[in-house]
DNA sequence: TGCTGCCTCGTAATCGATTACAAGAACGAT
DNA sequence: ATCGTTCTTGTAATCGATTACGAGGCAGCA
């Protein structure tokens, strides 16, 4: 291994001062020939200036940290490329940051991130508590929550409209004809959860359709391994002529437990998933979706960040990004 | 937001030295007197020591990188998991960088690491050409690749045996009574796509298969997208009675493609897909898959690199790790 | 020639934490 | 009481880069 050089080695390999090393490497103004030897020296020697030096100089660390409670949900890894993409465009690198189930995840980063080990944030929390926010008030650096946070905390947010992506997706299933929808939720004390969630019994409510709860069910997790006991729990409740699942995970298990109790899709039960993910198209039939706008939401928070991180001052920014509906062919209504 | 509070401002507010604020902070013996205090007013300030300045002075940033080549296939999210746990556990944070196609991301990276914005490197890359060798040979921090790498590099290596894994599913597709067994691989100037072309013709010399130009087609890329026109250019090929695909989402494109051309699945066309991600399990019929590892490989690259990191000065380890088959429905053979 | 003004370049302060070193206190032994 | 040992604590150097400030050189102008 090589061994470190610093911007003193090269100012004496180029019979110069630090700061002269330092002008031309930064390209401010210098006499052409001290430009040219410093170069020279520099690349001889291989320097590259140290990170955390720089930093703590100047104050930034042009790291920007994401952090995400399961990589294993291709609607993050999605959001995470999305992210990773702008943040390099605007000079930052990525961290990425797991902070798992719970609400103890994010906090014990949000006290790191008092260490300055970066210039921002953008959290991505599946629970908020009390803890969470309080820290979220006494932050040193720029925060940006995608998801929903308390309207007198003051951080910027992008989030979904989930209570309208749901009733999307129960609109298309109701000009169907499918009027016994089922619901397979994720946990309802996480914020999506919990958000869905009301948008399933709102939607029902204005468009006239039954909630027993037999139709409803909660999965221990996003995931498609939960998305299994949880869909066959729901079948052997009732005989639901549609499944509208919280995500594409437990829509995927969704159509697999139907195939395997020789249900057919669509014909006997529609299935509609949640995200929009890449898996959607990849199933057969393929999964009809709604779209939140992960990517969008994902582009919008790196761009709320580095609009903070440029200096931006404003108030708060509240982006809420509007839901689509992806029509395939589990919910029968594609051509 | 609030304004930073430094050991200085602790030392006053506690009316000691900083030098006693940095003991009590580090565990170093001090008085019990001088410990409350201190304890007490770093926590009034909400003191958090400054990552950048005790690296500089210690020389540690305590953060390590992960490099890869595309989030989106499910291969890396998983190794991305495994390393995040991995290295959070030994005390590190993970960077995320994402070089892209093409070996020239790997070689900005490799540039901006000599600015030591991180301890050590886990390279997973797709390409390798001489200008990358010849920066891990003059780097200043431990790396370990992910991959293949020539013997007189000296870094540490963790690789699949992708040779051994192609030929596992041949034999295991051979034993299904198969013959003319399809070959859809990814691009052959990336080192997995070069490794499994290699295996694939060797193995097929081996068991006496036949290998025409026919059977063989090449995707752009090693995703869904890129796998459907591929599955569907050597379905107009040749009429195989296998497919054998160089990654997951191959397999899943041609999963699907067969079933649009009205072939059913292992009845007239096995298939079997490689590296046995989550989406194996999701697919119906359910996708037999060469599992290459990938989580073993993540954990056993991350113990590698944390071994160094911790002072380990052997020689360079070349670990390689072994291949099973992870029969699934795809292939008929599953029970 | 002498003065002003600009430009270039070097010296040294600075960021915040760690730690070598030394000074002083406390205590025990003689 | 005196000396030596040990323990605690403070002062100051240090990591490497950036940058304020000042010194010196040079050109332009009277």
């Amino acid at each position: 291994m090589t061994k470190k050089s610093t911007i003193a080695l090269v100012a004496q390999h180029a019979g110069v001062s630090v700061a002269s090393v330092s002008r031309v490497l930064n390209g401010l103004p210098a006499s052409p020939a001290i430009t040219e030897r410093v170069q020279a020296s520099a690349a001889a020697l291989g320097y590259a200036p140290d990170a955390s030096a720089r930093r703590l100089r100047v104050g930034r660390t042009e790291q920007i940290a994401f952090a995400v409670a399961d990589l294993g949900n291709p609607v993050y890894t999605a959001m995470t490329r999305t992210i990773t993409e702008e943040v390099q465009e605007g000079g930052f690198r990525l961290l990425l940051a797991s902070t798992g189930q719970g609400a103890d995840g994010p906090l014990g980063l949000l006290t790191d991130l008092d260490g300055s080990f970066v210039d921002g944030l953008i959290l991505s929390p599946l629970q908020v508590d009390e803890r969470v926010v309080e820290r979220l008030r006494g932050r040193r650096h720029p925060i940006v929550v995608i998801g929903s946070v308390p309207d007198d905390v003051p951080v910027d947010s992008v989030r979904a409209d989930s209570m309208t992506g749901v009733r999307l997706a129960l609109e298309h299933l109701v000009a169907q004809g499918r009027r016994r929808i089922a619901f397979v939720n994720g946990p309802v004390d996480t914020v999506p959860g919990a958000a869905r969630l009301a948008g399933y019994v709102r939607g029902c409510d204005a468009l006239g359709l039954v909630t027993h709860q037999e139709l409803q069910v909660v999965a221990d997790d996003f995931t498609y391994e939960a998305g299994l006991p949880a869909a066959r729990r729901v079948l052997d409740q009732c005989v639901p002529d549609a499944i509208l699942c919280a995500n594409d995970l437990l829509g995927v298990a969704a159509l697999n437990v139907l195939r395997e109790r020789g249900l057919r899709v669509p014909e006997d039960v529609a299935v509609v998933g949640m995200d929009d993910t890449d898996l959607a198209g990849m199933t057969r039939p393929a999964l009809t979706s709604v779209d939140l706008g992960s990517i969008e939401r994902a582009r919008r928070a790196a761009q709320l960040l580095l609009r903070r991180l440029g200096g931006f001052d404003g108030p708060p920014e509240r982006v809420v990004v509007e839901p689509t509906l992806r029509v395939r062919a589990s919910s029968g209504g594609a051509a």
